[in-house]
Parts: structure tokens; C-alpha cells; sequence
DNA sequence: CCAGAATTCTATAAAACTATAGAATTCTGG
DNA sequence: CCAGAATTCTATAGTTTTATAGAATTCTGG
């Protein structure tokens, strides 16, 4: 018979704790690569007791992306619902995103990598995260095409898109890197999607 | 005792199909997450003869990796050597990046998500492709600031890194959509690369 | 068509892994 | 400090997996 589970503080912290070892050890070498006696070695305990925290280990797959995603759409929900110019959300975006891979990288990678081999059932509210996701980014932009700020030959779809892989490119700096400035490489990247490569208009040649 | 290995006509065939279908299925499962039978499986024969074509799994790996990298870093050579304009460059780097998604997409994607699995021994070749690769880049970078084609604030690495991660960004659409217009997202990508997202300085507004 | 080489098959050893049951230990409130 | 609840441990059943050996089959040149 399984024990009871409770949702005391103490199992709080101790779940919160196994979700963040699955994250580092999924990270480290993949959803099916790891063990579950990895996660629960990280975690301090045996690989039988992870099982009182978990019920398999597609669960904890899909507690890790959750924990992953969540913060970082909520951001998102209020850089869109903030009423800035295109310039300004750009940026509070992008340095979400790059944000995110600082302070939750583990889990953030976690769900970019693993996500699709958890069965389709499992993956509906990630699906549903992620979505919102990029449907605040299109809005957005669409936005700022309204405002006069983004050329209307833009496509959102494709920029959202485009926008989502360039931070997730950068993020790889970031997590090889522990020196990189998150704040700077934000920087560099709005103004590279806002000016793109050319030379500066506004200053002659 | 082992069967001797040949390199006739009917070896190489049937080795690159092995290749293909380890793609196939590395792509879809993840490296951990596939078995030698299921690789065998696609290839139409049985888990112990797969053994004849490589002497292990991460063998396999490594041949999937080297498969999809080769043809890409050997077309950026060639782009990289010409003299040409940046932009002409540029969207050729990116059309070729973009284009490998279409046609080798699977081994691609096996390189991009799975070679960290491989031990560094068998990881060094595809280093050295893919170091080549980013600093051919760079190069090509540097030679539009020098050019004055590219304003001298940009910094090449940030923005080859860049250029990679919104390329594997818009790959997941072709891999996704077998209707995306490759050369279409190609167009798209270069123009949001050199103009940015602000209005067209050259029009008034 | 034959002989030897090349390719594939069958069978299996050895190791690893998930999940469960029930015992043992640790914690908590009274 | 005690009793019951919560947490962790041990042990293991039942799969699955990689890799190898040697037999069987298929191909090839002469």
C-alpha cells in the first residue's frame, strides 16, 4: 500500500526540492537518460522513496516543465498587458526570456529538450503555457505595427518565432557562460531587432 | 568472432540507410530514449544485425552527427570564400541553414539535441565542424563591418550566435509545417537581420 | 553451379531500470 | 515521552536493453 502524502510545509520544501533535483539531472543527461535513482542520489535519498513525491517519472518530467514555464509566462502576461511603447515590451521580453535562463535555466532547458516525450495528455496545459506565450508576443507586435513602430511587412507569426529562437540561442550562452551579462546581451539583441545590421541612419556615413 | 566488414557498393548502401534510419528514429525518440531494435526496426532487419554497421550505439550517434553536419559546414566554406556583399552572404548562410532543415532535417536535429550525450572523445569532429562553422561566420561578420556594410556597434560573436539560434528557431517551423516556404523564411530572416523591425528610414513616413 | 566471402539471423548473457510492497525510522502535537 | 502520522528505507518482481557468438543464409566471381 502507498503511503499517505500530505501537503504539510515540510512536504512542500521536500517536493519543491525533488522537482528542482529532476531538473538538474534531466538537464544534465536528458529525460530518458536519467535515472530515477540520479534524481533521488541528487535529492539525498533512495531511489524507491522518490516514488513518494512522484508517481512515475513522466510525472516528474512534467512537474519539471511546469515549474519551468510558469514564472516566465506570467511575465509575459504582464509586459502585455503593460501599456509601453513597442520599444520598451521588446526589451522587457527579451530580457525575460534570458532572465529566465539564468535563474531557472535547468528546468527552462528542461522543458525546451524533453517536453515532446511526455504523452500527449500530459503535455495539454504546457501546450496551453506555451501558446499564450507566443500568442502575448504576437500581439505585441501587432501592436507595435499598429503604433507605427514595426514595419507592416512584418510578419508577427514569423517574428515571434524568430524572436523566440534568437533568445533561445542566447540562452546557450548563458548557461555555458556563468559570466555573461544577461542585461547587456538583452540589450544587444533588441537593438538588433530593432536596427538590424546596417549602418545607423540617423548618423551620416 | 566478428564478420568481416567490407566497403563494397552494397556495404556503403546499406551503412548509409542505417545512418538515415538511426536518424529517423533518434530524431523522433531522442538518443536515450531509442533502442537498437527500433533502429534495426526501420532499416527492415533484426536489433543483432545492426551491429554489423556500427560497433556500438553511440557509434551510431557519432555517424548520425557527422552525417548531418558535413554537407552544411562545407556549403558554408563556399559561402564564405566568395566575394560577394554581406547581404548576398548573409541570406546565403541563412537559406543554406535553413535548407539543410528540409533536407536532412532529422540528422540535423539529432546533432543540435543529442551530441552532448556523446563522450568527449567522439564529440571532438563534430566540434571542430561546428567551431568552423561559427567562426566562418564571424568572419563573414566582420568582413560587413569592414565593408561598412555593418554598423562597427555590432559585436560578431553575440550576433552569430544569434544568427544560429533564429535559424534553429524558424527550423522547428519547417520541421513542423512541410508547407513552409523555405526560401520565403529565408527572405524574411535576412530583411528582419538587416533592417530590423523599424520603419523603412528610406520612406518617409 | 560452386566456393568462399559477405550479410543477416537466432539465442542469450549480463546489466540496468521502473515501480511496488511492506518494514523501519523520523517527526509532530498533546 | 507517547501515539499516530509522515517520511524514508530495503528488497525485489518484472521488463527492457546492449552487445556478442556462432549458425544460417544470401550474394558474387569464375
Amino acid at each position: 500500500m502507498k503511503p499517505e502524502k500530505t501537503d504539510s510545509p515540510r512536504y512542500r520544501r521536500q517536493k519543491l526540492a525533488a522537482i528542482q533535483a529532476a531538473a538538474s539531472v534531466f538537464s544534465e543527461k536528458g529525460f530518458h537518460g536519467a535515472s530515477t535513482a540520479d534524481i533521488a542520489e541528487r535529492l539525498g535519498i533512495k531511489q524507491g522513496s522518490l516514488y513518494y513525491y512522484f508517481d512515475s517519472k513522466e510525472e516528474a518530467l512534467e512537474d519539471v516543465c511546469l515549474y519551468g514555464l510558469q514564472q516566465y509566462v506570467e511575465n509575459m502576461d504582464a509586459i502585455a498587458a503593460r501599456d509601453e511603447p513597442f520599444e520598451t515590451r521588446l526589451f522587457a521580453v527579451i530580457s525575460n526570456h534570458l532572465g529566465s535562463y539564468r535563474t531557472k535555466s535547468e528546468a527552462l532547458k528542461v522543458h525546451n529538450d524533453e517536453r515532446l516525450y511526455l504523452p500527449l495528455e500530459r503535455r495539454r496545459r504546457l501546450k496551453a503555457l506555451g501558446s499564450r506565450y507566443r500568442e502575448q508576443l504576437e500581439t505585441i507586435i501587432n501592436d507595435g505595427v499598429a503604433a507605427g513602430s514595426v514595419r507592416d511587412t512584418i510578419d508577427s507569426h514569423f517574428m515571434a518565432q524568430s524572436v523566440i529562437g534568437m533568445c533561445n540561442g542566447l540562452g546557450e550562452i548563458i548557461v555555458r557562460d556563468a559570466d555573461a551579462d544577461v542585461f547587456d546581451l538583452a540589450r544587444k539583441c533588441t537593438d538588433l531587432l530593432l536596427q538590424g545590421t546596417g549602418p545607423d541612419p540617423r548618423q551620416g556615413d
